[in-house]
RNA sequence: GCUCCGAUAGUGUAGUCCGGUCAAUCAUCCAGCCCUUUCGAGGCUGAGACCCGGGUUCGAAUCCCGGUCGGAGCACCA
């Protein structure tokens, strides 16, 4: 054995065992091991704000937080920090559990941090009492300055029962005349830890408890107790949160409460595609996109109608991994992974874009019947078949009188006439099929279509006012069948996904 | 400005903790070939990288120091 060639050793070797080479093929990118991981006892959270439409960003750290859990057989929680009555939209917190649904994600528990009002007061008081905390009725350029030099403010003088009465008092104050501060360390270079504020008075109704409290905890405070109290064990964020971490110990530690893992990554970005509501939003402003689920933005709804399906978001997060550096990622990449897990199961359709029509000589009308994939078992489709015929513009164009090509899966044809409509006879001399080019067609009574495709908003930092272009064309008849977000092969065009029924029929060009 | 984080082919990523087996992994992209009645999928081949400068060491992608570049934070947002 050892005597024979490398090749084949090979072929004897896949011969004897067809899947020894598929083994080392199929091993796959998976994420790392958690730290301090115990199987059945991981709990971790999904921690949206309501406030907007989650984008791929979220999505990658909704997974990474989903996986860990179901990884190591423990419990996700489904956690809504809306501790912002002025930010907080009550259609969101249905929106975003749809997107999550759609991610092929779930839950064991969902809760809002909003509930917890009580909870955080309670906490609140006892900061007040072991002289945690302080209220501070400075001005906020005020605060914001001497936090910024590291100076303590005169506030923090205050001692315990002053601070006890004022702590009171200020469920009965209006918004911008008094906050709850930590008493940290003003001088930490650490930022967040210069006295931050832990309560602040807003006087908005809730989107759920309407105008029942006006004290309201901040992030860093209500994150702090809920990733404890919850019983969160492990707690993988993106890193602008990294001084946070710190904090969050800080406030636990004099409120005796126990501390979850904590794991960051960095934000990802995909090549000239914003992902910020900052910059989203002024876009949908002046008109530039459509609206968070314009096909060339990166909202998770965005990429739903576009053709993304929710098992490349997982694939990507898997490929990116728990990365510290800061990854921009091109479309391509996304584009592949998409690519091959919808070419299984996509169906195949002929296409015609621009159609030009094209009368035959010597073929008698009737009918073809063909497989609606290559491969896979996915039925077939019969296509009505007449004299006239329509091709893309674009096969058209290429065309010259005496050139021969094939129609695919119908017949071989001479061309007799180009430039306008097209005339050709079909040929009955043997051709060999690999060689021959081939085109596809639309009979008439084909299904109108109106194809939009999406191309990056940004290139190299400028916007592209124009990157959405607008196709339109024939398909077959049998392609009248598909419903709403089925997603299809155009062949030779790319995939597809049915965005909206209709004369004609609406579809978004996914990629090649 | 200050603080923190990061830097491996065009892009993403493995390796860095515990220095040698790394003439550096995998994917994508690009080029060529094979296969295919799609310009898709699949197969094969090729091209392509350790930010820079010092130091430690027999030996550095890996450890140390100093730069450079990129990111984040410095809110009564999350």
């Amino acid at each position: 054995m050892n005597g024979l060639s490398e090749s084949v050793q090979r072929d004897e070797l896949a011969s004897l065992d067809p899947s020894f080479f598929e083994v080392e093929k199929k091993e796959k990118r998976s994420l790392p091991p958690l730290p301090d991981a115990k199987e059945g006892a991981v709990v971790t959270r999904l921690p949206p704000e309501p406030n907007g439409y989650p984008h791929i960003g979220h999505g990658l750290s909704f997974f990474f937080n989903h996986y860990y859990a179901r990884h190591y057989g423990g419990k996700v929680i489904l956690r809504f920090d809306d501790t912002n009555p002025r930010a907080e939209k009550a259609e969101f917190y249905e929106a975003i559990r749809s997107d999550l649904r759609w991610l092929g994600l779930d839950w064991e528990r969902e809760h809002n941090m909003s509930d917890d009002m009580k909870v955080y007061y309670q906490h609140a008081a006892k900061l007040v009492e072991q002289g945690d905390a302080y209220v501070c009725d400075c001005d906020q350029e005020r605060v914001s300055a001497l936090r910024y030099k590291g100076e303590a403010c005169p506030c923090s003088q205050r001692n315990i029962d002053e601070n006890t009465l004022m702590w009171a008092a200020m469920f009965d104050r209006g918004e911008g005349e008094a906050v709850l501060r930590l008493r940290g360390d003003i001088a930490s270079q650490n930022t967040a830890m210069r006295d931050p504020t832990l309560f602040r008075v807003i006087d908005h109704p809730h989107p759920i408890h309407g105008d029942r409290y006006s004290v309201w905890p901040v992030y860093d405070f209500a994150c702090a107790i809920e990733d404890s109290t919850l019983g969160i064990t492990h707690v993988l964020r993106s890193n602008e949160f990294a001084l946070r971490i710190e904090l969050q110990d800080f406030i636990r530690g004099r409120l005796g409460l126990r501390s979850p893992v904590t794991l960051q990554y960095s934000r990802f970005t995909i090549r000239g595609s914003p992902t910020s509501k900052r910059l989203i939003r002024p876009l949908i402003e002046e008109g530039v996109v459509s609206g968070y689920d314009d096909p060339r933005l990166v909202t998770l709804r965005a990429l739903h109608r576009r053709g993304i399906v929710p098992e490349t978001v997982g694939e990507l997060a898997k490929e990116i991994g728990l990365s510290t550096s800061e990854p921009e990622i091109d479309w391509s990449l996304v584009e592949s992974i998409n690519r091959k897990l919808i070419d299984p199961e996509a169906k195949r359709y002929f296409f015609v874009e621009d159609p030009v029509r094209l009368e035959l000589e010597g073929l008698a009308p009737g009918e073809v019947t063909l497989p609606l994939h290559p491969t896979a078992d996915l039925g077939t489709r019969t296509i009505p078949v007449g004299t006239t015929l329509f091709i893309s513009k674009g096969d058209a164009d290429a065309l010259a009188p005496a050139d021969r090509i094939r129609l695919k899966d119908l017949c071989n044809i001479d061309i007799l006439e180009a430039g306008g409509t097209v005339t050709a006879r079909v040929t009955e001399e043997k051709v060999d099929l690999r060689s021959i080019q081939k085109i596809q067609w639309a009979p008439e009574g084909g299904v109108a279509i109106e194809m939009t495709v999406p191309s990056p908003l940004y290139v190299d930092k400028e916007l592209q006012r124009d990157s959405i272009a607008c196709v339109t064309g024939i398909a077959e008849p049998a392609f009248g069948a598909c419903e709403v977000d089925d997603i299809v092969q155009f062949e030779r065009v790319g995939f597809v996904r049915v965005d909206a029924k209709g004369e004609p029929v609406r579809v978004i060009f996914a990629h090649r």
